[in-house]
DNA sequence: TTAGTATTAATACCAAGTGCTAATCTAAAG
DNA sequence: CTTTAGATTAGCACTTGGTATTAATACTAA
């Protein structure tokens, strides 16, 4: 007996979340212990063979697929925007976006939205930001959707940048205001 | 013959992209031929078997979670923390946090580090981001070490509120700064 | 009619299991 | 020393979802 059956066992479960691609024959080997023996100990772990498990797993990233999709929209969708004049997008607060403790959003999510609406209502090929103040006014929590308003302010600096204000509502109620200073190479429509 | 066989390949194509879990039985009735056209249309569009899509959509998602867990790390690693006084954490930047058309880091990643360094050093159940303002001092690129210094103020304004200075560097040099007013519920270690 | 493609059927085989029964091994207790 | 229990190993029939191959059938077009 190489190992005890009860350290086996555990150490069963951490190896396959490690690697769920592993045949009964592979573990068997790993621990040099006989076919049935794996079987025996996957029926009390409760492990689903080889075949389930790679669905389970599999059904999770078809799952994720949608999941990272969100991680990218995180920016917010852009719904209406007149280049270098102003610009709208909407964020859905989710789970993933608060912290656990206290089931409020996390300020840079806040932060990410408007940034990227400063960014796209240049549409500048090096718009980039150079200081910016910030007011997160309220909480925001998961199941809010934030809009977003971003209007460019007509005065240009003398270095090439402009200013962008922000405002983000939830339900018409200000939750988060502030001001970007953006540099760009190029000024159009002026 | 319901749907000449080019088009019933095309389906099949798009059909098993959207949901690789079925089987040669739920296809053939999927299109109301034998379970053998359905092989052969697998052969001739060289699609792998039921199994073999589910190791690879599995595969991607073990690669995937990686991935994920960089994505949760955007926030930087924290590598130094004395609560309530400083901290310093470590973030490398990568291809997906730049802009694709200048190869510059968005902003809101060097937020979402500097901010996040700002929650972790006040160590506070309820510590939200009330204030900012930043400075984007030098552009950061794929590759950099993003390395953030975040310092607590001493002095606590009357509204229950702790400023926390922030300066990231990249080799020493300066790429981004600011201080964040952040609001407490308790003050510890005072 | 006849060739050529498309479809269906039938058979043997494989991997990676489940489920069940039975044998063996080992170590501790009487 | 023998008994007894738990752990381990073995064997066999069966299941899924296939591969590989060969043969038969149907439809179509020249």
């Amino acid at each position: 007996m190489r190992v005890p059956k009860q350290e086996r066992q555990q150490l069963l479960v951490t190896l396959l979340e490690e690697d769920p691609f592993l045949t009964d024959e592979d573990i068997a080997r790993h621990f040099s212990v006989s076919i049935q023996t794996v079987r025996l100990d996957r029926l009390e772990c409760r492990i689903p063979e080889l075949r389930e498990r790679l669905k389970s797993v599999a059904s999770q990233q078809m799952l994720g697929t949608v999941k990272s999709m969100q991680a990218e929209e995180i920016f917010g969708e852009i719904i209406d925007a007149e280049l270098d004049n102003k610009a709208i997008s909407i964020f859905d607060v989710k789970e993933v976006h608060v912290f656990k403790r206290n089931g409020i959003a996390r300020g840079h999510h806040l932060f990410a939205q408007a940034n990227s609406l400063a960014v796209a209502v240049l549409d500048d090929d090096l718009a980039l930001t150079v200081r910016s103040s910030l007011h997160f006014q309220k909480p925001v929590r998961a199941g809010d959707r934030v809009v977003c308003r971003a209007t460019v302010r007509k005065e240009t600096l003398k270095n090439k940048s402009t200013v962008v204000d922000v405002l983000s509502t939830v339900e018409s109620e200000p939750v988060f205001s502030g001001e970007f200073q953006m540099y760009r190479t190029t000024k159009k429509g002026g």
